[in-house]
RNA sequence: GCAGGCGUAGUGUAGUCUGGCAGCACAAGGGCCUUCCAAGCCCUUAGCCCGGGUUCAAAUCCCGGCGCCUGCACCA
């Protein structure tokens, strides 16, 4: 009996749901084709995510591109913390990664440079843990895949596409007409070079995600009442598990509440696309077990048949990003808060005297004023001010500090980031296994996929080849595409191998020509789930498919 | 990268030890038959991972490479 990971990636590759990618080379590991069915699935699904997450709640999309300047990544600390450090025995060949043969030895073993390294190891003489030989020079290895930009500029391929929407978040914030919270979603393809990816679709060296940045001000307080109260199965960091609703997790403190949000939403979002909630549940990641960014992080987990797999994450990534870019670009990634009453506020402040600065310092005026400006004021004397290196002494009668009553309406502040992060691969994996069904009496294999995600959704067939009925079968089909319902014809075999082949890629709804079409103008459409069939009228046939297809109209109220 | 295992039509396999016409099943395509769930019959397409060596002769033996699987390490 071959199990089910086998037998799902069997389908995949023959009936064109995904395989792997170069074949005629031999293949590559970690790359995977999506083919005319896998393409249709995703694009069905993704279509199916920007309803439930973005226009649900007026998010905005962006679309940003895969390549970075070596710049976004060092702010963002993907460069350093995607970056390994390896040395290789000089005798034996065996890679190690540097950090764990030098901890002993260096307290941060992170902050050093590969010659620092190199020096450690021979001042402490290590050698090969394996066989006690000489090490070889050290080696960098990145997690994200480098390249180049025109000549000579360092690049690197996203290792998220997160990055993309926070080096737009102020002309975002703009678009957005400078109000909070504002939830950019992107949807695209990220690059990881994983030294030995396996589990085939489920960790790839490039892959699809979707993600949303939900900026948000800190010191606003959730409204409770967004959160759908419903069950969720938890498990956190301290190994407590608990089936707890949403609301009451946020209530007792144990997830915030844009987490407990979007947790609640994920959990409709899965049920809608096939998978068993009894399969589900969010781990809280451990401190060490955080990424670089995030503060909090919640895994969406999914139970496959290779065991809890991470579908999608929900991490609360604070200040982090902004912060950074702010301080790499220079550029002000704030926003602002306006007080609910405007406060007075009394303060002191240097006014520099233009008139004395300007002859004496010339072009370096601007800049010297600029900088007092900035500084603490001190009552009297010299005043010691920095510029570009050089120290100035400003007199006393080239300045004057005044104190004045402002009114402030608001403050400047770095967001803070709640975001969720899907897994578009792992996803259509985990809503193949849940959705696969063997029928019991025969054993033949059914993907019961929602009809709205199927990537075909009607098949029409003739039940003879003969008398006419392949020809009118093709003028329904032609009625079913005019229609914008993806549908195909299907006359060999048997009758029952064309239900059992349309089974298989989840095909929901098959159209049956028979004698009594050509008589009274009606065909059957055959249900995939229950294997029932109903009679409809070729007239009505386009519009009760597309209302079967939304799920406005269930199959058991049609006529016989 | 390391260790072990493996690599034969689209898929699953037999053949490899002991060198001698590459076989089977399913799938796919065509036809016959067939009035609703992979029926049957006939036909067809299609394969030894790549390169080198040994040999009269290599899927089979040897060497090298590549790929896959499992474990180790790695895995926001």
């Amino acid at each position: 009996m071959k199990d089910l990971r086998a037998k799902i990636n069997d389908i995949a590759k023959r009936r064109g749901i995904f395989w792997n990618s170069y074949e005629i080379y031999g293949g590559v590991a970690g790359f995977y084709d999506y083919g005319p069915i896998g393409s249709l699935l995703k694009k069905n699904l993704l279509d199916m995510w920007l309803e439930d997450f973005v226009y649900r709640d007026g998010l905005h999309l962006i679309d940003s591109p895969v390549i970075g300047p070596e710049v976004v990544y060092r702010a963002s600390g993907h460069l350093e913390k995607f970056t390994d450090y390896m040395v290789r025995c000089k005798s034996c060949g065996h890679a190690f990664r540097v950090d764990e043969l030098i901890s002993p030895y260096v307290e941060v073993p992170d902050a050093l440079s590969p010659e620092d390294i190199e020096k450690v190891i021979r001042e402490n003489n290590i050698r090969c843990p394996d066989c006690n030989g000489v090490l070889g020079n050290v080696e960098e290895f990145h997690l994200m895949f480098s390249t180049r930009i025109g000549l000579d500029k360092q690049g690197f391929l996203r290792p998220e596409t997160a990055q993309g929407i926070f080096v737009n978040f102020p002309i975002l914030y703009r678009i957005n007409r400078e109000k909070l919270p504002m939830g950019i979603a992107q949807i695209g393809r990220a690059y990881r070079n994983e030294i030995s990816p396996r589990q085939g679709i489920l960790r790839q060296r490039e892959f699809n995600m979707a993600e949303i940045e939900l900026f948000v001000d800190p010191q606003e307080d959730f409204n409770a009442d967004l959160i759908e109260d419903i069950p969720l199965p938890l498990l956190t960091m301290d190994g407590v598990e608990m089936k707890i609703s949403a609301r009451e997790a946020y209530e007792k403190g144990i997830v915030n509440g844009y987490m407990a949000y979007y947790m609640a939403r994920i959990m409709r979002f899965l049920e809608k696309i096939g998978i068993d909630l009894s399969r589900v549940r969010f781990r809280q990641h451990h401190r060490e077990e955080l990424a670089h960014y995030s503060q909090d992080t919640w895994d969406c987990e999914i139970l496959i048949s290779l065991g809890w797999m991470e579908v999608i994450g929900i991490a609360y990534r604070g200040a982090y990003d902004l912060e950074h870019h702010m301080g790499h670009s220079g550029v002000d990634m704030r926003a602002f808060r306006k007080f609910k009453e405007p406060r007075r506020v009394r303060r002191k402040r240097i006014v520099p005297h233009m008139e004395i600065l300007g002859p004496m310092y010339k072009v370096q005026a601007m800049k010297i004023a600029k900088a007092m400006e900035e500084m603490e004021p001190v009552e009297g004397g010299t005043l010691k001010v920095e510029v570009d290196g050089k120290s100035y002494d400003i007199p006393e009668d080239a300045y004057e500090i005044v104190e004045e009553e402002i009114l402030l309406s608001g403050e400047r502040f770095i967001p803070h980031v709640v975001e969720p992060s899907f897994g578009i691969d792992r996803l259509i994996y985990a809503m193949l296994e849940h959705t696969y069904y063997e029928r019991p009496e025969s054993g033949y294999k059914v993907m019961r996929i929602n009809p709205r995600i199927a990537p075909i959704k009607v098949g029409v067939f003739p039940l003879m080849v003969k008398d006419g009925l392949d020809i009118r079968a093709r003028e329904i089909l032609r009625i079913i595409r005019d229609a914008g319902i993806n549908g195909y014809y299907d006359e060999s075999g048997s009758i029952g191998r064309r239900y059992a082949r349309a089974d298989e890629i989840g095909v929901p709804f098959c159209i049956t020509v028979d004698y009594q079409t050509l008589q009274d103008n009606t065909v059957t459409i055959r249900d995939r789930d229950s294997m029932e069939q109903r009679r409809v009228s070729v007239d009505s046939l386009a519009e009760v498919v597309k209302d079967l297809i939304d799920g406005r109209l269930p199959f058991t109220s049609l006529g016989k």
